[in-house]
DNA sequence: CACTAAACGGACCGTGCGGTCATGTTGCTG
DNA sequence: CAGCAACATGACCGCACGGTCCGTTTAGTG
């Protein structure tokens, strides 16, 4: 690969990371070209489609949340690591709109994706494992459930993250004190073994 | 108006909201007009604008909500009758997917539908003070903190919803949970007033 | 330095969208 | 029945997008 070429691939993958966290995935390949300063076609010679741009950086954004939460399983206290881990995919998620279709993107069939979402599911499991084992959580939550809660605190709050910059911490809280042992109610529903192959095909992106 | 103008306009608008359901807000005018056998300039005689047609189905779809909530009053045990809100809410959002949008524009400035977001809070407000009262939910949560929790399990689940169809009566639960008094801590972030006007104004549809 | 293959860039294409408008049609009223 | 205003219609417009293509530039090499 030529110098100029892996130069512009970096560009080219900051400035999409830049201009999605800013726009979400509607943004055009133009406007990203134009960011990284290079031509649209040199876009489409590093990725065939946009797609393939969009989910080589989910795939990223997704590995950046897992080694999150692997720093976090130093703590000493469980039930506090898994509530931090929690707490800043959700953060991390409201201040990059492109995160929160990273992680929904997790549950797709590309395989790049859904391997970048079961690493994450196997840190949220260890975390979790922790937490159960030392008394602090409820038994029948799994990783898969906090992955799947900490989507469900963004995208509720994503709406009034702008004018209550805050209020996700307030739901957050909320549910975690549905995760500790001593509110524990049987479930109706057992948890899913993976989050993926769970998305249809047609869906979102 | 003219008697085929009022007839044009139930046509318009339930091949609109059954095209809505199906595709969400990306359906094409022209769609939603061969559905329902007219023209496409009749839509926009109409409604004068793609927006406009959608607010205007929102609003009704949340009022639909609020009725069920309404008629959920008369039942014996508060936090049965809330949870059964929750879940119904839940439901008619996965299988409509423009109603998830709907709650999302509640908490828009638009005067329309803000005005149906409030009487879907003040709904939620009522169920929830008959629980809080009847010692069956903690007494920090209000009625916005419902429609934002309904919001979230169902926004958090969707990306599954048709592989695990159930699943998020797993999280419901869950959620609940955390929602009774013997699992309330200290919150860190008060309620919000209303949901509206929270949603910045470029922002979804 | 000369040469070539790799990389670049932006004009270009087809498509589908929301929205408009001139023309034709139809329900109402006197 | 006549006449008019309200209404319906679909061809049409401008636009923005994802993706293609080919003439041009440039980095590496002997």
């Amino acid at each position: 690969m030529r110098a100029d070429a892996v130069r512009n691939r970096r560009l080219l993958l900051d400035a999409a990371a830049a201009e999605l966290a800013e726009h979400g995935t509607e943004v055009s390949i133009a406007r990203i070209a134009a960011r990284a300063g290079i031509g649209k076609g040199t876009v489409f010679r590093h990725f065939a489609t946009k797609e393939q741009l969009l989910l080589a950086i989910f795939s990223d954004q997704l590995d950046g949340l897992s080694a999150t939460g692997e720093a976090l399983l130093q703590r000493p206290v469980p039930a506090d690591a898994l509530l931090e881990f929690m707490a800043a995919a959700v953060e991390l998620q409201l201040a990059d709109r492109s995160l929160c279709q990273a992680v929904t993107a997790a549950m797709r069939r590309e395989p790049v994706v859904r391997a970048a979402g079961d690493r994450l599911v196997a840190v949220a499991e260890a975390l979790t494992a922790r937490a159960r084992q030392a008394g602090e959580v409820r038994d029948d939550v799994t990783g898969a459930d906090i992955v799947l809660l900490i989507n469900a605190v963004m995208q509720g709050t994503a709406p009034v993250s702008d004018t209550v910059p805050g209020l996700w911490r307030r739901y957050l809280s909320m549910i975690f004190d549905g995760l500790r042992p001593e509110a524990a109610r049987p479930l109706p529903v057992p948890a899913p073994q993976s989050l993926a192959p769970a998305l249809a095909p047609g869906r979102a992106l």
